[in-house]
DNA sequence: AAAAAATAATCAAACGTTTGCGTGATAAAA
DNA sequence: TTTTATCACGCAAACGTTTGATTATTTTTT
């Protein structure tokens, strides 16, 4: 049998009530009867009454559903951040409209758009690396839709967010290097472009403040965090006046592409040359030359703090809480994390 | 100007027009005159006028949403599939409504249910590791809800789905290691309830005979996946009579296992021991000591037939198409890759 | 000038719910 | 017995669209 669903209305119809009596039955309201609140209870069970979400969000006006807009599905540190945002999701009953910008503007704008269409909840957002202007997050105001930004902050006024702060991270890198006897400490850094960049030399240039040494640019290269690019730069710190013996990455994938490139040059990893990274890759601990440490940017906890605000603000919003003026503004410290060897873990 | 989004309605009684009107004109139907469309569409871009989807949603019982239930957003080879996933529905005008299971069947069940309410047009599912009734699934089909598997196919008849089918490629790995000279060959494999434990073992038992070799079964050794499991079973193979030179493991994280428990032993990796695996670990291009080759599994291209295929159906669905009979099964042949070195990748 | 055809717009039902308000019927209080 | 609560249920509007059937207006044809 290949029926519609069943609705109230053919509940009714059956029963000879009317529609509202069956729709108060379903939902235990005091004013029903035991007797018909069993029937309509009975009938609906056998019929495989399911009600019709999308009638109740026309009523209702909300969809217990929140969009999420991020750069790149198959990027490890995203996956991490929508894991835990679907469990957040989940436990407060709402559901996880998904899309990514794959960093396009103009992508992002369409999504924006289209979550917008579909009447979310509210949008959680890690803004796209290409994206200039953010008239399309400000259109949203208008409506009632929150939005709170993770990771990826827009340089907006007034807007709820949670970010990772890598300068505590990059400060703790370079000290823990410093501890560890080294003097010279280099830095691959990624492009000027980037506001990652800043933090980090920022964190770089306050560790040397901290521990009374001075700063030397010729320590920090840049790249455009390609492999023959990191090759460059770490060549160009080998051959600097003050060779290191120590270097902070970029990211993880800029630590493989040096450990790498330096292991061909016949240095041993972690003892003629140490590094720190910033974490991205789970998998460094099924490696053997990994960074000895690495500066963990926690996007598990990240997307949870970012849902977490969200459905409050849902929340609030749902109890007639009018006008919120004050707006989240959550600072995850990045940490640093010595990296141990590898630990147990289930494949898929 | 906090309001609440416009309405066709609004725009009739401020145009003292009627509603029919209006949304005829907005979708350029002929039978509305030139004149008033362009007054319509001049006020409705006035007032920031946006379709209230979940409106339509109800009036034409679709809701261009897909549900995607899959065990673990956060692993690599879901991750890449929920991207293709989310690219072909993008292409298609369709929009992702995303869970996981968390490998748990009765979560499972709730997602399906909650999908259904929801009133997906269509779902795709890769299945818990435990789930034994596919009664749920089942239930769908009295709605009209197509679902398409992927990957983790229910033991079920008449459903859709696309898979990887490890034989070929195991095959492809072994006769691959035999070409390269070595006579001795083991595998370390995965728990034997898990069905991909079986097809690997076939694979590697169907290779032997195809190259007329006798098959020794003490060369075929099971772990749990774990580190510790991985490296007893790397003893017992290199501690057997016909100590392998060659060793098939069930999956990247069992070889990376491998590979350092080797290199512990003082073992040349691909020189004394050569490895190949199945590739779930895309960070394989990153690495100095990786096996030889992979077994390909293609996530994306699993995820994107998979999708296409719903989308398929529903465009079918849409166009009246009443009941069809026939039922995709899709196998994609699973690979072998050699791998190469690093490849230029930019990293987040 | 009347009939036919084309054009332009309206009416009203439908999608499946929820919910404020009204209304009988029965039971308790006066 | 009349008044007042209490209980159980029905009516109808509302949410914002789409669309088949209908009507009113204008243009074309004969």
């Amino acid at each position: 049998m290949r029926s519609k669903p069943a609705t109230i209305k053919e509940i009714a119809q059956l029963l000879k009530i009317s529609i509202s009596t069956v729709s108060r039955a379903l939902h235990d309201h005091p004013s029903i009867g035991l007797t018909t609140r069993q029937k309509v209870k009975k009938l609906a069970s056998e019929l495989n009454y399911e009600p019709n979400q999308t009638a109740i969000f026309l009523q209702q006006g909300r969809t217990l559903t929140i969009g999420v807009i991020l750069p790149e599905l198959s990027e490890a540190f995203f996956s991490s951040a929508i894991s835990a945002i679907e469990d957040c999701a989940y436990k407060r009953n709402y559901t996880v409209l998904l899309a990514q910008s794959h960093d396009d503007e103009q992508k992002e704008k369409q999504l924006v758009e289209k979550m917008k269409n579909h009447r979310v909840d509210g949008l959680l957002v890690s803004v796209s690396k290409n994206t200039s202007s953010y008239q399309h997050f400000d259109n949203l105001r208008q409506y009632d839709i929150p939005i709170v930004f993770f990771d990826r902050i827009p340089a907006m006024q007034n807007i709820h967010y949670v970010a990772c702060n890598m300068e505590i991270g990059t400060i703790d890198a370079v000290s823990y290097l410093l501890k560890k006897g080294h003097r010279s400490i280099g830095m691959i850094n990624g492009p000027a472009t980037l506001s990652a960049s800043g933090e980090r030399k920022e964190g770089y240039i306050k560790a040397m403040i901290k521990n009374r040494l001075k700063f030397d640019p010729s320590l920090i290269v840049s790249c455009d965090l390609t492999e023959p690019s990191t090759q460059a730069a770490l060549d160009e710190l080998l051959a600097s006046k003050r060779k290191p013996t120590a270097i902070v990455t970029f990211n993880d994938y800029v630590a493989l592409f040096a450990i790498k490139h330096a292991t061909n040059l016949k240095l041993k990893i972690n003892e003629d040359l140490e590094f720190v990274s910033y974490a991205n890759l789970p998998l460094i601990n099924y490696m053997e030359s990994i960074p000895a440490a690495s500066v963990e940017q926690f996007p598990y906890l990240q997307g949870q703090k970012a849902a977490d605000i969200l459905l409050d603000l849902l929340a609030q919003k749902h109890q007639g809480v009018t006008e919120q003026t004050a707006y989240y503004k959550i600072i995850i410290e990045s940490q640093l994390v010595e990296n141990s060897s590898m630990t147990g873990f289930k494949g898929k």
